[in-house]
DNA sequence: CCGGCCTCACTACTTTACTA
DNA sequence: TAGTAAAGTAGTGAGGCCGG
């Protein structure tokens, strides 16, 4: 017998609860399980005024964040119209059925204001981590590094380095007056390369392997290879030496903050330069010296990095060996990317 | 109680990139 | 090149505190 809908979106009073329409196996369920954002308020109190109009709640927005993130939501509007319609998503957020959702054009002044001042998202990826760390997710013993992401920039809106003139009012937008901010005179005349964008002159004109080239930027990841987490990301411009450079910080930076050295460094053949062998070199004979007692940690102190190099595509978690090679201190041969 | 001041979110508009 | 989608931002008004 064929049914047929009551109709009945006339009542005025429902007996509902949002907890009972988020199935038991929902991807945010495991996630608000991990998540503990109960610092977070106590981290941005400066950060806020103490008068004025109440905000919104900042753990609401990283959590809309997280939906954002998880769910490939990219743009700001439309979280916030998927926020308002989806359950699973409000309940993530802890709002209720009536409870407004935040205009969009708060997370854009958040983003650029308080969220950057506060470094709030790194704050943010050191408590997971903490947490993954707490889990025995890592191990520390090998590392791999990889990068590259594309700039949210034209191709056709570029030009030659030396012919832009960026007193023009036409160009004065957030990214060109913070790439400004960044140089001084001298170092802008040096710092040109041959090909610049116009929306975001901080990207680097990319060639990439089977297609055209592009503005980019490098989203350099430094991931533990036991089980693929993350332990560091710094984003630098897309050329070879700034991503070796941030090799460098990213592995400082967790030996820093968690006491972590890597025996073992994995990287594509780009990775083996002259600069980060030499580096390895030095960390090696400082290891040596730490070993005469100068250094407390026997992690930090009896693991000095090899690098292996050679993997032919970018690595999503762990390191593919076939594809590797190490050099152990010996000059990197010079071969295209496996 | 009222006005001034400060902070913050929202509206409305502009700018930019992408696609057909 | 026009249409569309999305981000960015100046202007505006609301909320809260404080002093007169």
């Amino acid at each position: 017998m064929m049914g047929q809908l009551p109709g009945g979106q006339q009542r005025l009073f429902y007996s509902f609860n949002l907890e009972d329409h988020v199935p038991a196996q929902h991807l945010l369920r495991s996630i608000d399980q991990c998540l503990d954002l109960s610092d977070l308020r106590a981290y941005l109190t400066d950060f806020y005024s103490p008068i004025g109009c109440p905000s919104i709640d900042p753990e609401l927005m990283v959590r809309m964040l997280v939906v954002g993130y998880c769910y490939g939501i990219r743009s700001e509007r439309r979280l916030c119209e998927e926020v308002h319609l989806n359950l699973a998503y409000r309940w993530f957020c802890r709002l209720g059925l009536e409870d407004e959702v935040p205009n969009h054009s708060t997370f854009s002044k958040n983003r650029h204001g308080r969220f950057r001042d506060s470094d709030l998202f790194r704050w943010l990826f050191n408590e997971v981590l903490r947490r993954c760390m707490a889990a025995g997710l890592v191990k520390g013993e090998g590392f791999a590094v990889d990068a590259s992401i594309k700039a949210d920039a034209s191709r056709q809106r570029g030009a030659a380095g030396g012919e832009v003139d960026w007193r023009d009012p036409a160009l004065s937008s957030r990214a060109v007056r913070e790439y400004l901010e960044a140089l001084d005179e001298e170092a802008l005349a040096e710092a040109l390369p041959k090909k610049i964008s116009l929306t975001d002159p901080q990207s680097r004109w990319t060639a990439a392997p089977g297609g055209p080239a592009y503005f980019a930027y490098s989203t350099n990841y430094l991931i533990d290879t036991e089980h693929g987490v993350i332990m560091d990301v710094e984003a630098t411009p897309a050329h070879r030496t700034a991503e070796v450079d941030s090799t460098k910080t990213m592995v400082e930076r967790v030996e820093a903050q968690f006491d972590l050295t890597p025996e073992r460094l994995i990287g594509d053949t780009a990775y083996g330069t002259a600069p980060m062998l030499a580096w390895r070199s030095e960390r090696r004979a400082s290891s040596r010296t730490c070993r005469c007692g100068t250094r407390p940690s026997a992690r930090t102190t009896a693991s000095p990095v090899t690098i292996s190099t050679g993997i032919r595509r970018p690595m999503n978690t762990a390191a593919q060996p076939a594809n590797r090679y190490e050099v152990n201190g010996a000059p990197s041969p010079r071969k295209d990317h496996g």
